[in-house]
RNA sequence: GGCCGGGUGGCGGAAUGGCAGACGCAGCGGACUUAAAAUCCGCCGGACCGGAAGGUCCGUACGGGUUCGAAUCCCGUCCCGGCCA
């Protein structure tokens, strides 16, 4: 979901109602209508319900079409990750992105541009289907309400959406595409030579598989599709009757609701988001993203390279002859010899992964992952219970457990023993969890010399650990360990390793591949931490597969498929479908009416319809294509309308889809490049996320059962499960302490941190927390706009501080920039009058030098402020050209327009009903952006500092543009200046025109 | 534990090698008012000297470094937040 998540803030209460906080009173509001004053007061709820009635009724934000020539003119398009509308509304972090979007959409239109700024919802998602079993609502009517509520919030703030070119996730028209694009997934395999996905047809198909007729060929091209059918363990949450993905799991509980989730096997559609690893790494250079964000982007793909070496472990099962297993070995390595290292193992060896092959002679036991297939083959009949037993164990932990590094190692020996292909060792073969099957090739070759985490299982086991790097020339490994350094990590020299010996380890590493690529044991590999992408959820209110299994006689699938045609497409809901729990991990469609789960094809095989549903995540990997043409019945999007448009050339939106959302987008977005469907390699040209906006500081002391209160750095939340999750305890003692909220009047500063008035020892925290309906922190943007108006609350989430930075929020901080723009207001409109009239000082005459150097300079401050997304410094200089300018006894007409097209896309309402208060009958949203003259903004004479030896001694006036040598006499006859100079020599004068100068002495 | 971001007045922040604290909030004083709100004017980092005008010193988490000059660049440390393990 691309929604930001929204913890309430639409439960209708009284917004000014909790107490003890820095509460905003009503009655106090610079602005709140009156029945005594008449309109012209600066009054938003007569302004702005009133444009954005224009607005729609003009259409004036409607999308310019796209030229029949398809020439690429000055387009621009600004796009908003759009949001899933959740029953709480709009929540004040939402209408941040937004705002910045609106801004840069608005000012490029006054700009000449042609602007796409598309607006929609990604609609699918479990709270209305969990909302729908509670109370038996369909999902399709709780979510048409939920954006209903959502639109009307959006078009209270004037946003300047193309609201025709809206579009909703759940809606069939759409959905359609996006089973259309899941066929040409379906439909296509990676050529890993051409580095290119291609369409099935095109797959080569080995002889021998041709040679075992049409149904083996099927199944050879269904292993190879992108997306493909698995049995894979899923997180299982009977609670929420669903599978979840592992990053919706945390501590082994659903990231939803915190509902325990336990591992299942199931089948599942996976896509093969792993072939297209590559590509999206080293795209990541092309793109205008933060370079944070693309390095959590590389970081999750985690490519690494090293080399997979195969250790011998013999064909026999259970309990063999140690004897028999060396001459085993020393025929297979005969055999490796000759034929080299084959691309998959085989059953008489364990594949290995490992990013230092140097270290191959220091790995004195192995572990495989519990569910490693070679598992049971390995454990002789003495281990088997005890190996069966912990197999189970590992089975019941999340992933996340079993790598945790503070954990204690567990794990069991299978009883078998494998062959380290580099000294021919007899080594034994360990189960245990810390190895996921997941990663690498689910086994490893310990190192405990030089690996934390197999250092510590082999000193919890007992096994053995040998140096084979030594760390500098001067130290060794011995000394390391006296230095409580037990474990030696990093790169150094080989030690104990045969021909390795003296070698730096980059040089070792290189040399131990090549030895092992010539034995046939080894060969260098490149590795991923990226996993397919599991792709389908146990859900109804999703989008359906367009696709069918095929059945046997006994009506079981027999693992082959068929597509829907792409004419048939959607692929809709089952209508009359009743929501109840039936309690299995199977989705909730295997039990939809059997019109809908079967039919019988024309060649008369039964077929049973995938039950799987989508997850949230398919509709949002394209919605930004679908922007460009929404409403083409023809194609997913015109071929004219994505090559004008696309890329997107601003995407704005929550630093919590930095991996997910934006990994699978680009992915399919690929895909759909490689068939020929889209014409750019990647769909986000520039991308920023905006910062969290957190609930207003609060002050927390803390006090014991005695109501003794307690220093917070003696504090720390409690370990033990609370059900309220408020636990405290005091650390020196263990006992439980209560959060008390405080105000501002009982604290003073101290040494940087703050503490009570009453007792200077007492620290308290202090600091704002994220918005949550359980804090009570959280501000509807509803009650904003009712008191202050959409204007002052666009004004302010972009006056709070940088769009990338988180920042708390301040109700004060709304009504001073209410209190700006109503100072804007009685500037130029007259505040006495009945009607609207201009205030009188606002006159058609020519501007004085000095308010033209004035409105230069805030054209270019605003312009350069705005074009960096720096609206918060864009908002000052404003404020600042109003201070000075609200003043003058005369204010010129020209100066006054100019000054309202600046805050135009800000402040859009208030610009609007200024500009025809300024006598002009069209809306500005297409009148030219100010440009400033450079010759008009400087001054004939500046203000300098003069420093002596990089302190500020004095301030002279020259003007602008005097010389070095100028300034620096004008600063050497400045008195206070002469007076730092008396008795010292200069050694170096240091003059920057306009800037300032500097004079370094001695003596 | 790793990666990323951050630490500047009472608060949000500005300044990205050149006057630290723009702009806004809060606070204090004043004008207007019967009164209040609104509005307008002034003060507003700390210590010290001075009747005042003004001046001196300290100050951008902490310790070092580079530079004529560092909030800004470099090295190290601490703390806070986010993501991942």
């Amino acid at each position: 979901m691309l929604g930001l998540r929204t913890n309430g803030g639409r439960d209708g209460s009284d917004p000014t109602a909790p107490a003890g906080r820095f509460v905003h009173s009503p009655a106090r509001s610079a602005l709140a209508p009156s029945r005594f004053v008449p309109m012209p007061r600066y009054d938003p709820a007569r302004i702005e319900p009133k444009w954005q009635a224009f607005w729609d009724d003009h259409r004036t934000f409607a999308t310019p079409s796209v030229p029949a020539d398809g020439s690429a003119a000055d387009k621009l398009y600004v796009l908003d990750m759009f949001p899933y509308p959740s029953g709480n509304g709009l929540h004040v972090g939402h209408p941040e992105g937004y705002t910045a979007t609106d801004i840069v959409a608005r000012l490029a239109r006054m700009r000449g541009k042609q602007v796409l700024h598309p607006m929609g919802w990604d609609a699918f998602g479990l709270p209305a289907e969990q909302h729908a079993v509670k109370t038996g609502v369909h999902p399709r009517e709780t979510t048409a309400k939920n954006i209903d509520t959502f639109r009307r919030q959006l078009k209270s703030l004037g946003f300047s959406y193309d609201w025709d070119r809206e579009l909703s996730t759940t809606d069939p028209e759409y959905f359609r595409w996006t089973q259309w694009i899941f066929l040409e997934l379906y439909d296509t395999w990676y050529d890993a030579e051409q580095k290119k996905g291609r369409p099935i047809a095109e797959l080569p198909i080995p002889e021998e598989v041709q040679a075992d007729g049409e149904e083996a060929v099927r199944r050879y091209q269904d292993g190879k599709r992108l997306a493909y059918q698995t049995h894979a363990p899923v997180n299982w949450c009977p609670e929420l009757r669903t599978v979840l993905a592992n990053e919706e799991v945390i501590d082994g509980k659903s990231e939803r609701g915190g509902h325990p989730v336990v591992r299942l096997p199931l089948r599942q559609w996976m896509l093969r988001i792993t072939a297209y690893a590559d590509r999206l790494l080293g795209d990541l250079d092309t793109l205008d993203w933060p370079e944070s964000l693309k390095s959590l982007q590389r970081n999750w793909i985690g490519k690494s390279t090293g080399c997979e070496v195969d250790f011998y472990i013999g064909e026999a099962s259970g309990g063999r002859q140690p004897a028999e297993l060396q001459d085993g070995f020393e025929d297979w390595q005969t055999g490796r010899q000759t034929h080299g290292f084959p691309d998959q193992p085989g059953n008489d060896c364990l594949r290995v992964y490992t990013t230092r092959p140097d270290t191959l002679h220091g790995a004195t036991y192995m572990v495989l992952a519990p569910e490693h297939p070679a598992v049971d083959r390995l454990t002789t009949p003495e281990q088997q219970a005890a190996v069966k037993d912990y197999q189970q164990k590992a089975s019941e932990k999340s992933d996340l457990a079993r790598t945790d590094l503070a954990k204690e190692k567990t794990g069991v020996f299978t009883g078998g023993y494998a062959i380290n292909p580099a000294n021919g060792e007899r080594v034994p073969v360990w189960v245990a969890d810390y190895v996921l099957i997941s990663y690498g090739t689910g086994a490893i070759m310990a190192v405990p010399g030089h690996d934390e985490r197999d250092f510590e299982f082999a000193k919890q086991f007992g096994l053995p650990i040998r140096q084979v790097v030594r760390p500098g020339d001067s130290e060794t490994f011995e000394s390391l360990r006296d230095a409580d350094v037990e474990v030696f990590i990093h790169e150094g020299t080989a030690v104990n390793s045969g021909d390795l010996d003296g070698l730096p380890t980059a040089q070792a590493k290189s040399q131990m591949i090549d030895w092992l690529r010539e034995a046939g044991t080894g060969a260098a590999a490149v590795n991923y931490k990226l996993r397919d992408w599991l792709f389908s959820r146990q859900h109804f209110w999703g989008e359906p597969f367009p696709l069918w299994h095929e059945l046997d006689g006994d009506g079981k699938e027999t693992g082959l498929l068929r597509t829907d045609d792409a004419a048939d497409l959607p692929v809709k809901l089952p209508e009359n479908f009743e929501f109840k729990p039936h309690g299995r991990p199977e989705p909730p469609l295997d039990e939809a009416p059997d019109d809908w789960l079967y039919k019988t094809a024309a060649d008369g095989t039964k077929l049973k319809r995938e039950t799987n549903s989508m997850p949230q995540w398919a509709g949002s990997c394209w919605y930004f294509l679908r922007f460009c043409d929404p409403h083409n019945d023809d194609r997913f999007v015109g071929a004219g309308a994505e090559k004008y448009w696309m890329p997107v050339d601003l995407y704005i939106g929550g630093a919590e889809h930095a991996v997910l959302h934006l990994l699978y987008a680009r992915f399919w977005h690929k895909v759909l490049y490689d068939r020929g469907h889209v014409s750019t390699v990647e769909p986000f040209g520039r991308l920023v996320n905006q910062g969290m906006i957190l609930g207003e500081p609060e002050v927390t002391g803390y006090q014991n059962a005695a109501l003794q209160w307690i220093s917070s750095d003696d504090v720390e939340a409690s370990t033990a499960e609370d059900e309220d999750g408020t636990g405290f305890v005091q650390k020196s003692t263990g006992e439980p302490v209560q959060p008390v909220k405080l105000n501002a009047a009982q604290l003073v500063k101290m040494g940087g941190v703050f503490v009570l008035a009453a007792d200077g020892e007492i620290k308290v925290d202090q600091r704002a927390h994220k918005m949550s309906k359980s804090r009570g922190n959280v501000v509807n943007p509803d009650s904003i706009v009712a008191e202050y108006g959409a204007d002052s609350l666009r004004l302010y989430e972009m006056f709070m501080g940088p769009l990338e930075q988180s920042k708390p929020w301040q109700m004060s901080g709304v009504e001073g920039v209410a209190r700006f723009l109503a100072r804007v207001w009685r500037t130029i409109a007259d505040e006495q009058a009945d009607e609207p009239t201009l205030n009188a000082a606002v006159q058609d005459v020519e501007p004085t030098e000095e308010q033209e150097r004035l409105l230069h300079q805030t054209i270019k401050a605003v312009t350069n402020d705005a074009d960096r997304l720096s609206f918060n410094t864009a908002i000052s200089r404003m404020m600042e050209f109003t201070n000075a300018f609200s003043s003058m006894e005369t204010r010129p007409k020209s100066v006054c327009e100019q000054f309202t097209l600046l805050l135009a896309p800000f402040a859009p309402h208030l610009a609007e009903e200024l500009w025809s208060l300024l006598g002009h009958d069209e809306s500005l949203a297409y009148e030219p952006w100010p440009t400033w003259d450079e010759s008009k903004l400087t001054e004939s004479s500046v203000e300098i500092p003069v420093q002596i030896n990089g302190k500020v001694r004095g301030r002279v006036r020259i003007p602008a543009d005097a010389d070095r040598d100028a300034m620096t006499a004008a600063a050497k006859a400045d008195e206070s200046v002469q007076s730092h100079l008396e008795g010292k020599t200069i050694v170096k004068a240091i003059a920057v025109p306009g800037r300032m100068v500097n004079f370094v002495v001695k003596g």
